[in-house]
DNA sequence: CGTAGATTTGAACGTCCTCAAGTCGAGTGG
DNA sequence: CCACTCGACTTGAGGACGTTCAAATCTACG
């Protein structure tokens, strides 16, 4: 074998290109051409960091250094207050964004938690700046995912602050179906990475709520449940409790 | 009257310089010096827009083209789920953004609307652009505003998701009074300019419920309640119903 | 193969919601 | 100037949904 190929595969936390990964479409390179992607690749993003299962990424009151994006595995993010109650305020999967939250305050504001053996690709952000303010694609790119973080976080407020147990469950499903469909995964065979108690603190319920409402689902035909693997039968079902259609 | 002055002050809208503003120092222009404070008032920041109290500067649906920041006046922001339940996601003074939820989709996600005769300075977006994208430290507020956007929504879904109706209502009164503060107004003496429904639709709860919420902390001797007149008489107190502490 | 943690399920309880009636204040017209 | 009206707010009573507490079951991992 070829000495810097064979070194190449073994850098630190193994060799890191956007232009060659099978998320570019829908993480943070999305719109450059070849040539701003070489820059990337060369000057931005050069280290995976590996978070095994149930270690923190980052915690609240960390200095804020870097941008991670999810590469392989599952996060939560967590905020708490003071009496120590927790809300995890989202689940990331390959190609999303962990970290936005410490630009304003350079500290993070949220526990970052591996939901499985994880890497992220570690994007420095002093770097990032200066390369986004010469690449305008990546700047923009870049807003575009901070606006989608902000209408994401208008949902979860819409469906904490009005819906109910099942429309909640429901719209949590459906958006994880979604997103797994867009990372070419099946959307009716969910295999969940994460607890009914963090499920229901992502959604403001307790865990026997989100417990109960899955047998309720089952006992109605809109899924199968057994523990972490979940099989939607009916989609269509869920989304008529989202909208409230009466069927 | 100089005819230049005069021409000045009755400009489409009213004439507009950031350099000027009393709100210079918690808006857009942060970090800015001399002379790229006055890009900004030349190419960025031209015009006001006049709302009056109940009308919309957007909707839901409608093209994005700018970004605004409220001048004087007030504003909230409201979601919609297809079947017509509301949730109010932020209440806007002056100072602050607001349009950034239009970014990703380049349509707005939210209802903006006047809860006063209200003026914001209209951003359009692409000039904004091209300019952060020259003044560095222009793109940097940006990216902190956008940022503590996003650690807002997490302290209110920290809310939503986990608190009391009591502790919901005295972390409204507490984030209204911080931000009175910084703006130099009495953080004891507030005017609500929003209704009970609002602020309950904000909180996820009923506005018999704020209501009802508003009548015991007068009961405790926490604050007086006249219609849209508080008077805060213990925010220690306020304080401790959030932290949980046993007073 | 055994133990700790996760999940399911049941029963009683509590907070907030729903429905309803009554009060208050601002704006309008007689 | 006062009566009228409409909308916003307050307050009460009963009910619903989700929580709390508790026990049983299951599984995953060492």
């Amino acid at each position: 074998m070829d000495q810097r190929v064979f070194k190449a595969l073994h850098l630190p936390h193994g060799a890191v290109v956007c232009s060659g990964c099978h998320l570019r479409d829908i993480c943070l390179p999305v719109g450059l051409n070849k040539a701003e992607l070489d820059q990337v690749d060369q000057r931005l993003v050069t280290v995976r960091h590996k978070v095994p299962r149930g270690e923190k990424l980052f915690q609240a009151g960390d200095r804020f250094e870097a941008i991670y994006a999810v590469w392989t595995g599952y996060f939560k993010t967590c905020v708490s207050s003071k009496d120590g109650r927790e809300q995890v305020t989202g689940f990331q999967m390959g190609g999303e964004l962990i970290g936005l939250d410490g630009i304003g305050t350079r500290r993070h504001e949220v526990d970052a938690v591996a939901l499985e053996d994880s890497q992220v690709c570690v994007i420095p952000y002093t770097e990032f700046e200066a390369l986004s303010h010469e690449i305008n694609s990546l700047q923009q790119q870049f807003h575009r995912m901070m606006s989608r973080e902000i209408v994401r976080n208008h949902g979860v407020m819409l469906l904490l602050g009005s819906m109910h147990a099942e429309e909640r469950l429901a719209a949590f499903l459906l958006n994880l179906t979604k997103r797994l469909q867009t990372r070419g995964f099946s959307p009716s065979a969910i295999v969940l990475r994460m607890s009914r108690e963090e499920i229901g603190s992502y959604l403001g319920l307790k865990l026997e709520t989100v417990s109960r409402t899955f047998s309720r689902f089952q006992a109605n035909g809109l899924l199968f449940v057994r523990h972490r693997q979940i099989q939607v039968t009916d989609p269509v079902g869920l989304q008529h409790l989202l909208d409230g259609e009466t069927v």
